[in-house]
Order: structure tokens, then C-alpha cells, then sequence
DNA sequence: GTCTATAGCCCGATAGAC
DNA sequence: GTCTATCGGGCTATAGAC
């Protein structure tokens, strides 16, 4: 975090004012006065606000990719997967309650964003849905999907909605219970594996 | 819609603007525009702007109370009720995408918005928890309630979080089968009335 | 109740010196 | 790469005529 080059320092900041204020509420001259440089110096680097967002949106994509390609490498068990995953937002809101989604939080403003940000966020929860939908296949073929018949797809959808609800609920009351009461509803669609068989 | 006071009609047009552009993107002039008068003419009805949203969204509850009531007079079946509650939604999504629920669309921007509008937020969504409680506890009594041992109020507060994300969903995808996916799974958690006994 | 006019501020973006 | 200065425009809100 010491050593960073400006465009990083940019995106960092904006990212962060973006989750608190949304697309249209936040400026350059926010960004400007928290790094401690001009508006003008912010534009060499990125060149409109479209470019910044789409920058900072694409930034964060990458790091959700990594994360999950991380959490794939370090275990095969499905529920435990969701847990991390579900426990990394957790975690997430109960240090800042405004540390939601960044796509789901700008979500909320696509009728005006500019076309290539909604593409990123759109990207972002397909890569989302598709990760989920890995995960709940091997549960299935560990008969461990307690979904009951609900077609896969379907249900990676509805979880993805609860988890972004249950995110913008949780800052709405500024009370990371609310999602957690989420994470309990969603763990209980995995079956934790039995170690001797009945 | 013909007769219509001044007041009624400017809450109508920033109703509909708040869920196109949000909080911070719409303004008096927007509004003033589409009506065809002049934007001081906004300050004599609503003398800011976080005093014009407040009573936006207070009529929106009232609205949304008023509906719920119908709705518990028209059937005692919990299975009824919550198809039609989610019916609504699936049909305003699939005429106009930027149709979602208000408070839902104004909740990403709580860290910036008037504190009363804040609050009415809230109370929304203890109204439509609170309701969703009830409809449970009912299903529950009848042995219709498919969710298991879950606690009431954490499947509650779970069911609103898949309805918000599943409307921010289908508007991002400009796609209502997003919706459609996530009431497909909450459906399934109140089992039919038994016309005949097994 | 609606208008014109305007105050005072913020916005994204650009030009050009250094 | 960063600065100063500025353009052209938008914003909320108010004053005061009608």
C-alpha cells in the first residue's frame, strides 16, 4: 500500500468513493483532494469518468477472478467454498458497513452509466453465476445439493440475488446481521460431508 | 391520472426519475421539464429536494401498505399471497425494466442520502419483512412452510434480500427472467394446499 | 401558484506553462 | 506528470414581480 504508482493510487481511492457516494455523486475533485493532487492531474491518467470507473470496475474483476481461482485451488469441498466466500463479505461489512459489491452497488445506476461500465458489471456477475454453478454441480454429484429438484441454474441465479439483497440490506442498516442471516439460509443448501458412512 | 393535483403529479415524475437516475442524478429541472413548468414552481410544493423525496417515498409506502392489505383480505392462502406479491414484480418488470421496487433502488445511495429519507427506507423494509414473517408463520401453522427448521425471521429477512437482488438483476440485464429465476425458487418454499388427503 | 432572474457552488474537461 | 486557469454547463435554492 507504501509504494504505489498514481494510477493505482486513483483507481484505489475512487473505488472507494464509488461504494460510498455511487456513479454520479462522486467527482475527481474527491479524488483529487484525498490523494492531495488537481483534478487536471487526475485526467492525464484517465482521461473521463467513463474511463476511470471502467478502469476501476475492471480492476476489481480481476481481483474477484484471482480470489476465486484462489479459493478453487485451496479445496475441493463445495460448502466449504461457499463458507469462505460467504464469510470474506461477512467479514467485509463488519469492518465498513459501506464495503459492499462494487458491481452491485453500481448496479443500481445502469440506466446512466456509460455502455462500457455496464458491460464490465454485467461480465462480473455472469463470472459470478458461472463460479456458483461450478460449485453447485459437485455438490450435486456428491448428493450433497439439498436444492431439492431445482434446476442448477436457477437456483446459482437466486443465490446471487441473496447475496447482493442481503449486502444492500446490511449497509442500508448498517448491520452485518442482516447478511447474515443470508449466509445461514444459503449454507444450508450444501450438505456438510459425511465422514462415516450411515 | 387525467385530474391530478400539482403536487401529485411532480411525486409521480420524480418517482419515476429516482428509479431511471437514482437520488443524486435527478433534479428540480428534470422534473420541471417533463411537467412543463418552471423549477421554482417545485421549490413552492417541495421546498428541497430531500423534503420532495421523503414525501416520494412516504407515498410509496402507503401504497405498498395499502396493497398488502388487499392482499390479505382477498385470500388467506400464504401460498396466494406471496405468488401474487412476487407476480407483481415479475409483471412491472417485464413492461418497463427500470420498474423495481423504490426503496430498493434508493438504498444504494443511503450513505448519501437526508436522514429522513434514510428512515423511511428502513421502515419499508421492516414492513414487507414484518409481512413476510406473518405470511411464513401462517404457512408454518398449516405444515405448508418447505424450509425446514428455519427460523422465520432469518428466512424473512432471506426472501427480501433474493426479491432485491433479483429486480437489480433483471434491471441490469434489462432482462425480467432474472426475476423470474429467483420467485421460481421462493415459490418453492410454501407447498400447495392438499385438496385431498394422502 | 407560477413566473423570471440570479446567487453561489460544483461538475467534467481542456489549454498551456513548467 | 503536475500545475494554474478557465470554459461551459449543471445543480439547489431564493428573491421578488405578477
Amino acid at each position: 500500500m507504501k509504494d504505489m504508482n498514481r494510477s493505482d493510487h486513483i483507481i484505489n481511492v475512487a473505488n472507494r468513493l464509488i461504494l460510498e457516494k455511487g456513479y454520479s455523486a462522486f467527482s475527481y475533485a474527491d479524488v483529487a483532494a484525498e490523494i492531495g493532487i488537481q483534478k487536471a492531474s487526475i485526467h492525464y491518467h484517465f482521461p473521463s469518468k467513463a474511463n476511470l470507473v471502467q478502469n476501476v470496475v475492471g480492476r476489481y474483476r480481476q481481483e474477484v477472478r484471482a480470489n476465486l481461482s484462489k479459493l478453487d485451488s485451496l479445496t475441493n469441498d463445495p460448502r466449504e467454498k461457499l463458507e469462505q466466500y460467504l464469510s470474506y463479505w461477512e467479514a467485509s461489512l463488519q469492518s465498513k458497513a459501506t464495503d459492499i459489491c462494487l458491481c452491485a452497488q453500481l448496479a443500481s445506476e445502469i440506466p446512466i452509466l456509460p455502455e462500457e461500465v455496464t458491460r464490465e458489471i454485467r461480465g462480473h456477475f455472469r463470472d459470478i453465476t458461472d463460479w456458483l454453478v461450478r460449485l453447485l454441480r459437485d455438490a450435486a454429484a456428491e448428493n450433497r445439493f439439498a436444492g431439492g429438484e431445482a434446476p442448477i441454474n436457477e437456483m446459482a441465479h437466486s443465490i446471487l440475488a441473496s447475496i447482493h439483497g442481503g449486502l444492500l440490506a446490511s449497509r442500508a442498516f448498517n448491520d452485518a446481521r442482516q447478511f447474515s442471516m443470508v449466509k445461514n439460509r444459503l449454507m444450508s443448501l450444501i450438505n456438510g460431508k459425511t465422514t462415516v458412512a450411515k
